[in-house]
Order: C-alpha cells, then sequence, then structure tokens
DNA sequence: AACAAACTTTGCACTATCGCAAAGTACTCT
DNA sequence: AGAGTACTTTGCGATAGTGCAAAGTTTGTT
C-alpha cells in the first residue's frame, strides 16, 4: 500500500489527468516503490528501456554522453516528474543516464505491465502521447537554441529556465534552489566551464545575479530576457 | 475510395504496424486527401495543432523560425513519413512550419476523430507512442551533436544521416538524391553557407566526395564516418 | 543569344569562444 | 587546526568559425 503522499504526488502528474478514480487506482497498483542512493543509476544510456519512473523524492538528472566523453545535462527532475516515459514503452535502449543526485525515492512501471493498461485505459496512452508531445516541443526549442544563439544566450535561456522549475522567491530576488556548479552549467549549454565564470562574472558586475558557489541568486531577472531578445 | 498505391503508402507505416486490417480500413476510412503545391505550406509555427498528415508523394520539409529571423531545417519527409504526428494530439501548437518543396499530395487526419480511433483501437495508441518516441530519441542524438560537435563533424553526420534517408547507389559512390544547397546545409547544422562551402571544397579536395549545384555524390562516405569518431 | 536570378567559391579581417595555467576561495574530513 | 579536495576566477595565447565583398558558375527566361 502506498502512502497518502505519494499517491497524491504521483496522481498529480499529467500522465493520471482526466482518468477516473477506478482507473487511477489500477494504476498506482502497478507502481513498485524503489529507493536509490546518492550516486547511483535509475538506468543507463544503451541499457534497453524496460522501466520508467516517477520521482516521489529526491532529486534526479539525465544526461547523455557523446562518444567522445563530453556529457550534456538534458534535464533536471523533482518529485511528481516523469522519467523514462517516453522510451519505456518502446522497446528501444534509453537514450541516457538517469543519475540520482541525492537519496531519493520513485515509483516504478514496467513496459509490459503499462502497455496492457493501456490496452484497458486508453486515455493513459492518449496522455502519454501529450506528455511526450510536450517535452518533444520543448527539446525542439532548446535545439533550435543550440543551433542559432551564441554561449551567452544559451546561459541567459538556460537560468531563465532553471528559475521557472527551481525559482524560490526571496528578498533581493529569485534564487535558484538547487546545487549548480559552472561546470554542470556549461554542460547544460553546450559551452566549457570558463565561458560560463566569465560571463556570470560579467552579469554580477552589471548588478543581473549574485553568485557563490553552487548558488545563483537573479537580482533583475528581466535582464536575461532582454539579452535573449537581442537589443536592450 | 483511396487508390491501392496511396493505401499501401500509408498501410506500410508505423503507424499501421500490427493493426489488423479490418483496424486497417477503419484508420484508412477517416484520412483525407489533401493536395499541397509547392511553395505552400501544410501547416506553420504556432498554429494550432489540430491535424496531423501521412505523406504519400513529394517532399516536405519541416522548419524552425527563430524569434531573430535565422531559421533552422529540422527533417526532410518524403512519401510514407508522418508529418505533425507528435503534436496533433495534444491541443498545442505547431512547433515549426511544414513547407512544401515540390507539388505533393498527404492524406490527413483531424486531431479529434484520432483520438476516437484511438480509442478504439488502443494499439494505434501505442504505436502512436513508439514513433513519437524514435523521433524523440533521434532528436536528443541530434541536440548532443549540436551541444557537443564542431561544425565539421556535424555537417559530416547530417550528409550521412542525408544519405540513409535518400542515398541513391550509383556508379562512383552513393547520390544524395535531392536538390541540396549550401544554404540548406548550412540550416541544418546550425551554421552558414560559407562554411559549409569550405568544408565541402576540403572534401572535395580530399576525393571524399564530389559536389555540383544543389548535388551531392559521396565517393568515400567512410572518410566521414572516420571524421565522425575522431582520430583517422 | 543575352540577361537575370540563383547558387557557389575564396580571400580577408574580425570576433567569439576555447582551454591551459595558475592562483584564489570555500568546503570537508580527521 | 591543518590537509586535502572541490569549485571559481582571470590572464593570455590559440583557434574555430563568421560574414562581407567580390568574382565565378550554372540555370532559367525572354
Amino acid at each position: 500500500m502506498l502512502s497518502d503522499k505519494i499517491s497524491q504526488i504521483v496522481a498529480d502528474s499529467p500522465i493520471l489527468a482526466n482518468l477516473n478514480p477506478a482507473e487511477t487506482q489500477l494504476f498506482l497498483e502497478q507502481g513498485r516503490p524503489r529507493r536509490a542512493g546518492k550516486g547511483t543509476f535509475l538506468f543507463q544510456q544503451d541499457e534497453l528501456a524496460t522501466t520508467f519512473y516517477i520521482l516521489t523524492s529526491g532529486r534526479v538528472r539525465l544526461v547523455q554522453l557523446a562518444p567522445d566523453g563530453q556529457q550534456v545535462i538534458l534535464n533536471y527532475f523533482g518529485p511528481g516528474d516523469g522519467i523514462g516515459i517516453i522510451v519505456a514503452l518502446s522497446q528501444m535502449a534509453y537514450p541516457a543516464t538517469a543519475e540520482v543526485l541525492e537519496d531519493s525515492e520513485a515509483l516504478s512501471w514496467d513496459a509490459d505491465s503499462t502497455r496492457e493498461l493501456m490496452r484497458q485505459i486508453p486515455r493513459l496512452a492518449i496522455n502519454g502521447m501529450e506528455m511526450i508531445a510536450h517535452r518533444f516541443a520543448r527539446l525542439q526549442e532548446r535545439y533550435l537554441e543550440m543551433a542559432t544563439q551564441q554561449v551567452e544566450q544559451r546561459i541567459a535561456l538556460t537560468l531563465l529556465r532553471l528559475v521557472r522549475q527551481f525559482g524560490k522567491r526571496v528578498d533581493d530576488g529569485v534564487l535558484i534552489d538547487m546545487p549548480l556548479t559552472r561546470q554542470e552549467l556549461a554542460e547544460m549549454t553546450g559551452t566549457n566551464l570558463y565561458s560560463v565564470s566569465r560571463i556570470l562574472s560579467k552579469w554580477e558586475q552589471a548588478g543581473t545575479l549574485r553568485s557563490e558557489r553552487k548558488r545563483i541568486l537573479l537580482c533583475r531577472a528581466h535582464d536575461l530576457v532582454m539579452l535573449t531578445q537581442g537589443r536592450d
């Protein structure tokens, strides 16, 4: 039996939107709880995708490794987010690795039983498609960014996205409420830690943000918005 | 009534994999034929996505426009390919424009009736998810490329992909069987026509390929593979 | 045949970005 | 407290990629 709290987190996920209580119950029953310690992996790139997860506590990120050893951070996930949903139903390999950043808990579903659930609850398949479509559109947006924008703009756009996802209002601005190194920011924007450091320093000079070790506070997020929109 | 030829093209699409004949028939009946002349658009970026298409003849490409006017070419489609499938079922805007490159024909389905079809034929929803998952993984792969590879590698990888999709064996190599300008190749790789021209010239010098106006013939595709894998 | 339009090439100067090196700073562990 | 590790900053030289300009080439049109 799942705790009410966990059930609630999962039930709020868009995967269960518009399901009636019986259907929701049926789906939840199939989910198996799993704990994962910091530094472990929910799954690794190129493994056959058989399972997907909904995170109920903790933090996980999705990382893709290039053949030459460089890596790219695709996403950070928090409670309620689905991980691996897109590929777990498609008899393919995971295209990225899910790295556990702090001790976490998740519910997991395997592909076969989910496929069966979708046959019984068509709405579930439709919800799945909608979720995927949204993620697809967002990825395409970022692809466009990567292809057309310069490093400075890409960093600004990435910070603005992080603020939307992890932003926490504080006295003098919005804090990105998660540890985040220059190196990580570089891996999210397709650049290197030196360039990130230089650009953050510049913004700190200008009063746009304040940053300490692993911590970024946006004082004037609007500056970044201007930057991304061309002329100021 | 659809011609046998058109029915066949659509029936071979992965969206109809593993459907029984009655289900296939039901799906095909809902498709409406549409002709689209060269230079027109099946749909435009930011329009509400209500329709998806399966191309039955001709050629279409998907283009994304950045706010600053730059554009990125995401994909080229030929007969049998699905266009807009990903978003048409999700009450969202098309994230890109589908531009008709030569007089084309397609079948179209609207979102509402497709949703209903998926309720009746759960396999259809599952197939849809699988298709989307594959496209998602491929897009993610290209995102990684864009984030980590240099221009030369990106052009090589793009040519290799085009060969897989449109390659035609000829006497002295593999021809990319479609008109393709330096500008277009630049828009597919996130660079500009000058850099593309210089790199193609270099490869022509080296005997890797031969190119004329809008036409590229790979003589030694393996050279490009080596290039993408680091050391030669 | 002549002209226009579309596409391609290349020299050149310039800019953005990279990446090493080295020093500084902040945390962690015993 | 002290040592070690992880993270950050910045100068500097190197390099990749850009984009104008101008000329060349191919194609299509009248």
